[in-house]
RNA sequence: CGGAGCGUAGCUCAGCCUGGUAGAGCACUUGGUUUGGGACCAAGACGUCGCAGGUUCAAAUCCUGUCGCUCCGACCA
């Protein structure tokens, strides 16, 4: 490609909207530009790259022995209400009308669509298992699109789904996808990061998340620096509390005290009242299905909304209103208990968090605004009917499978492996018949890519205060040649045209910086947009009989020039993941 | 949906408070000088000041509404 006849529309400066350093980099490398809010447009080197990360999942996916479709992307609404994900799901549905007046949704991914397919189609043990997967546009109505490709509104996914005889077989299938994954990052030139992952909505009961590292993701990852545990932090579980839960018992009774005013925690804390907040119960109240749910977790702890949902089975619930909160135990907030004595009717349910087990010598609300009370038991006063770990896991914390202290540190979600189950099958009645003859539904998995996500997290990952460094195996153009002076004819340009030319008849994918620019504008664009090798070709060091290789990010190499095409087809065939 | 901020040339932004001929840098066009790290000189082109309404002799500027963008939160396979 010759740099003149593309289209690369650089920038000095990065637009106002771009606040991360990947979304910046991806519109000042001339990668994509901008339609609307989380709609973006790919230019011709952003797509080259799009399409070298789309390969590599093809051909891992492939070698796992997956097989390509592609489904429609407007589905009808019926097998959304069939699966119960018409209700579950229904804030990222976009919903569309045909002249008819019947209405379609946009599909946000293709559980529902695949499962249909296998109903119709797959009847017998002997067609299984299979696994289907496509590269297709997903649309979601996102609340908040943000940070360029991260979170769209569009965006382009592998999505992957296997149906199986049985669990035991599923969890092969689950494993051959899990190491696809592994393989497909590597060869990205990204360090991806496994962790367990919650399940959401989708359903299921394994999962795994694979992370990106970047200060700018927008997951929590708690983890052992041993390697042996990684959890989304909606997931994650530790041995506790750093600080015990007080448990001495039996004590006194509980005891009603003043306190005007306190509505926190802190408040309660501190002077004169000097309750820890480990010692105190936190009461929370949210409603499930218009029913009020109330939860208990120390004071300390915060509630893990994931796990909640887990807990209840289902992500439909929010936080009481203060009137909601009030008419149901006569308080608001800041005062509120669940000690039995001090309700009008018995919690039921009343969801306690597993570190507050066995609990005594606590202090909680009393369900009367100013008071609280002390010297509470969990089992003598508060009867509490679902205990669970609810609460979210801390830094520091001693790691549940080494006993080592925990880390937390902020990751892209690239991609995640699910084991689904039957939910599906069941629901849009994807069985077969066995071996002997009874009819069983399929067991199933699912597994996302979102590779448009991943293309800008290559990008959040690899990069310096010039520009991108893209890794060799997903560079939009491995190596720049770049003319100093381009005059027609000159040895400079008479040479550039040369080793462009047998690069290419090599099959080594350059591009022509022929353009008539000075050589700082394009020293600093071949930076900007992060080729991992260029020659540069100038007056002074031909008049040497030599080019000068350089490494992005790397090492300056002077090279005889009748030796460039040669150094270069070595650098970049051994130049490995040249993360450098 | 709640909170905050911003919409002026292709990009980055000034002008708005205190109403009175719409600006700068970069990019673009032409000519010239340059040519190893985002050149210089000269000339030029580029604007419904997001949109609608209102106040006013007069609105980029003040008021109201609306749309869009960004951030925080909620939300999220």
């Amino acid at each position: 490609m010759r740099w003149s006849q593309s289209f690369l529309p650089t920038l000095r400066e990065s637009p106002a909207e771009a606040e991360i350093i990947s979304h910046q980099l991806l519109l000042r490398a001339g990668l994509i530009r901008k339609l609307a809010g989380g709609l973006y447009t790919f230019l011709p080197l952003g797509l080259r790259v799009l399409r070298k990360i789309e390969a590599i999942v093809r051909q891992e996916m492939d070698r796992a022995g997956a097989l390509e479709v592609l489904m429609p992307c407007l589905q009808p609404p019926e097998i959304w209400q069939q699966s119960g994900r018409y209700v579950t799901a229904a804030d990222v549905l976009y919903h569309v009308q045909d002249r008819a007046k019947k209405e379609w949704v946009l599909g946000p991914t293709h559980e529902e669509v695949i499962t249909t397919l296998a109903a119709g189609e797959i009847s017998s043990y002997r067609q299984l298992p299979r696994n289907f997967y496509q590269i297709q546009t997903k649309v979601r109505d996102e609340i908040r699109p943000r940070f360029g490709l991260m979170r769209a509104k569009e965006f382009i996914m592998k999505d992957a789904y296997s149906f199986d005889v049985s669990d035991e077989a599923a969890q092969v299938s689950y494993q051959k996808m899990y190491d696809a994954y592994t393989r497909i990052f590597a060869r990205c030139g990204l360090q991806a990061l496994p962790v367990e992952a919650d399940t959401g909505v989708i359903g299921g009961n394994l999962s795994h998340e694979f992370m990106v590292p970047a200060a700018t993701g927008e997951n929590e990852i708690v983890y052992c620096e041993s390697g042996r545990y990684a959890a989304n932090i909606e997931k994650a579980v530790s041995q506790g509390p750093l600080i015990p839960t007080p448990k001495t018992g039996p004590g006194p009774a509980p005891e009603q005290f003043p306190t005007p005013g306190v509505q926190t925690i802190d408040h309660l804390a501190a002077p004169p009242y000097g309750v820890a907040p480990h010692c105190q119960i936190k009461t929370l109240v949210y409603i499930v299905q218009s029913q009020p749910v109330v939860v208990l977790l120390r004071g300390d702890d915060q509630l893990n909304e994931a796990k909640f949902a887990v807990a209840l089975g289902s992500n439909q619930f929010r936080p009481a209103t203060a009137a909601e909160v009030f008419a149901l135990l006569n308080a608001h907030p800041g005062s509120l208990g669940a000690v039995a004595s001090t309700l009008k009717t018995p919690l039921n349910p009343l969801y306690a968090d597993a570190a507050l087990r066995g609990a005594a010598g606590m202090t909680t609300g009393a369900n009367a605004d100013g008071f609280h009370l002390r010297h509470i038991e969990l089992d003598r006063d508060i009867r509490v009917t679902h205990w669970v770990d609810l609460r979210t896991v801390k830094a520091g914390e001693l790691c549940a499978v080494t006993g080592a202290p925990l880390k937390i540190r902020r990751g892209i979600e690239v991609g995640q492996v699910f084991k689904l189950g039957t939910k599906y099958s069941e629901t849009l009645g994807a069985r077969f018949l066995d071996e002997t003859g009874k009819q069983r539904p399929a067991v199933m998995g699912c597994y996302g890519i979102g590779v448009t996500r991943t293309l800008q997290a290559v990008i959040e990952q690899c990069h310096d205060e010039n520009g991108i460094i893209w890794p060799p195996s997903v560079a939009p153009f491995v190596v720049c040649i770049t003319p100093l002076s381009v005059v027609h004819g000159s040895p400079v340009m008479t040479l550039a045209e040369k080793i462009y030319a047998e690069l290419s008849a090599q099959g080594i994918e350059a591009i022509l910086d022929d353009r008539q620019e000075r050589p700082g504008v394009k020293f600093k664009d071949s930076e900007l947009v992060g080729f991992p090798w260029r020659v540069a070709i100038g007056e002074k060091s031909l008049a040497k009989g030599e080019v000068e290789l350089k490494r992005r990010g790397g090492e300056l190499m002077a090279v005889k020039a009748d030796q460039a095409v040669a150094r270069v087809r070595e650098a970049v065939r051994g130049g490995g993941g040249g993360l450098g």
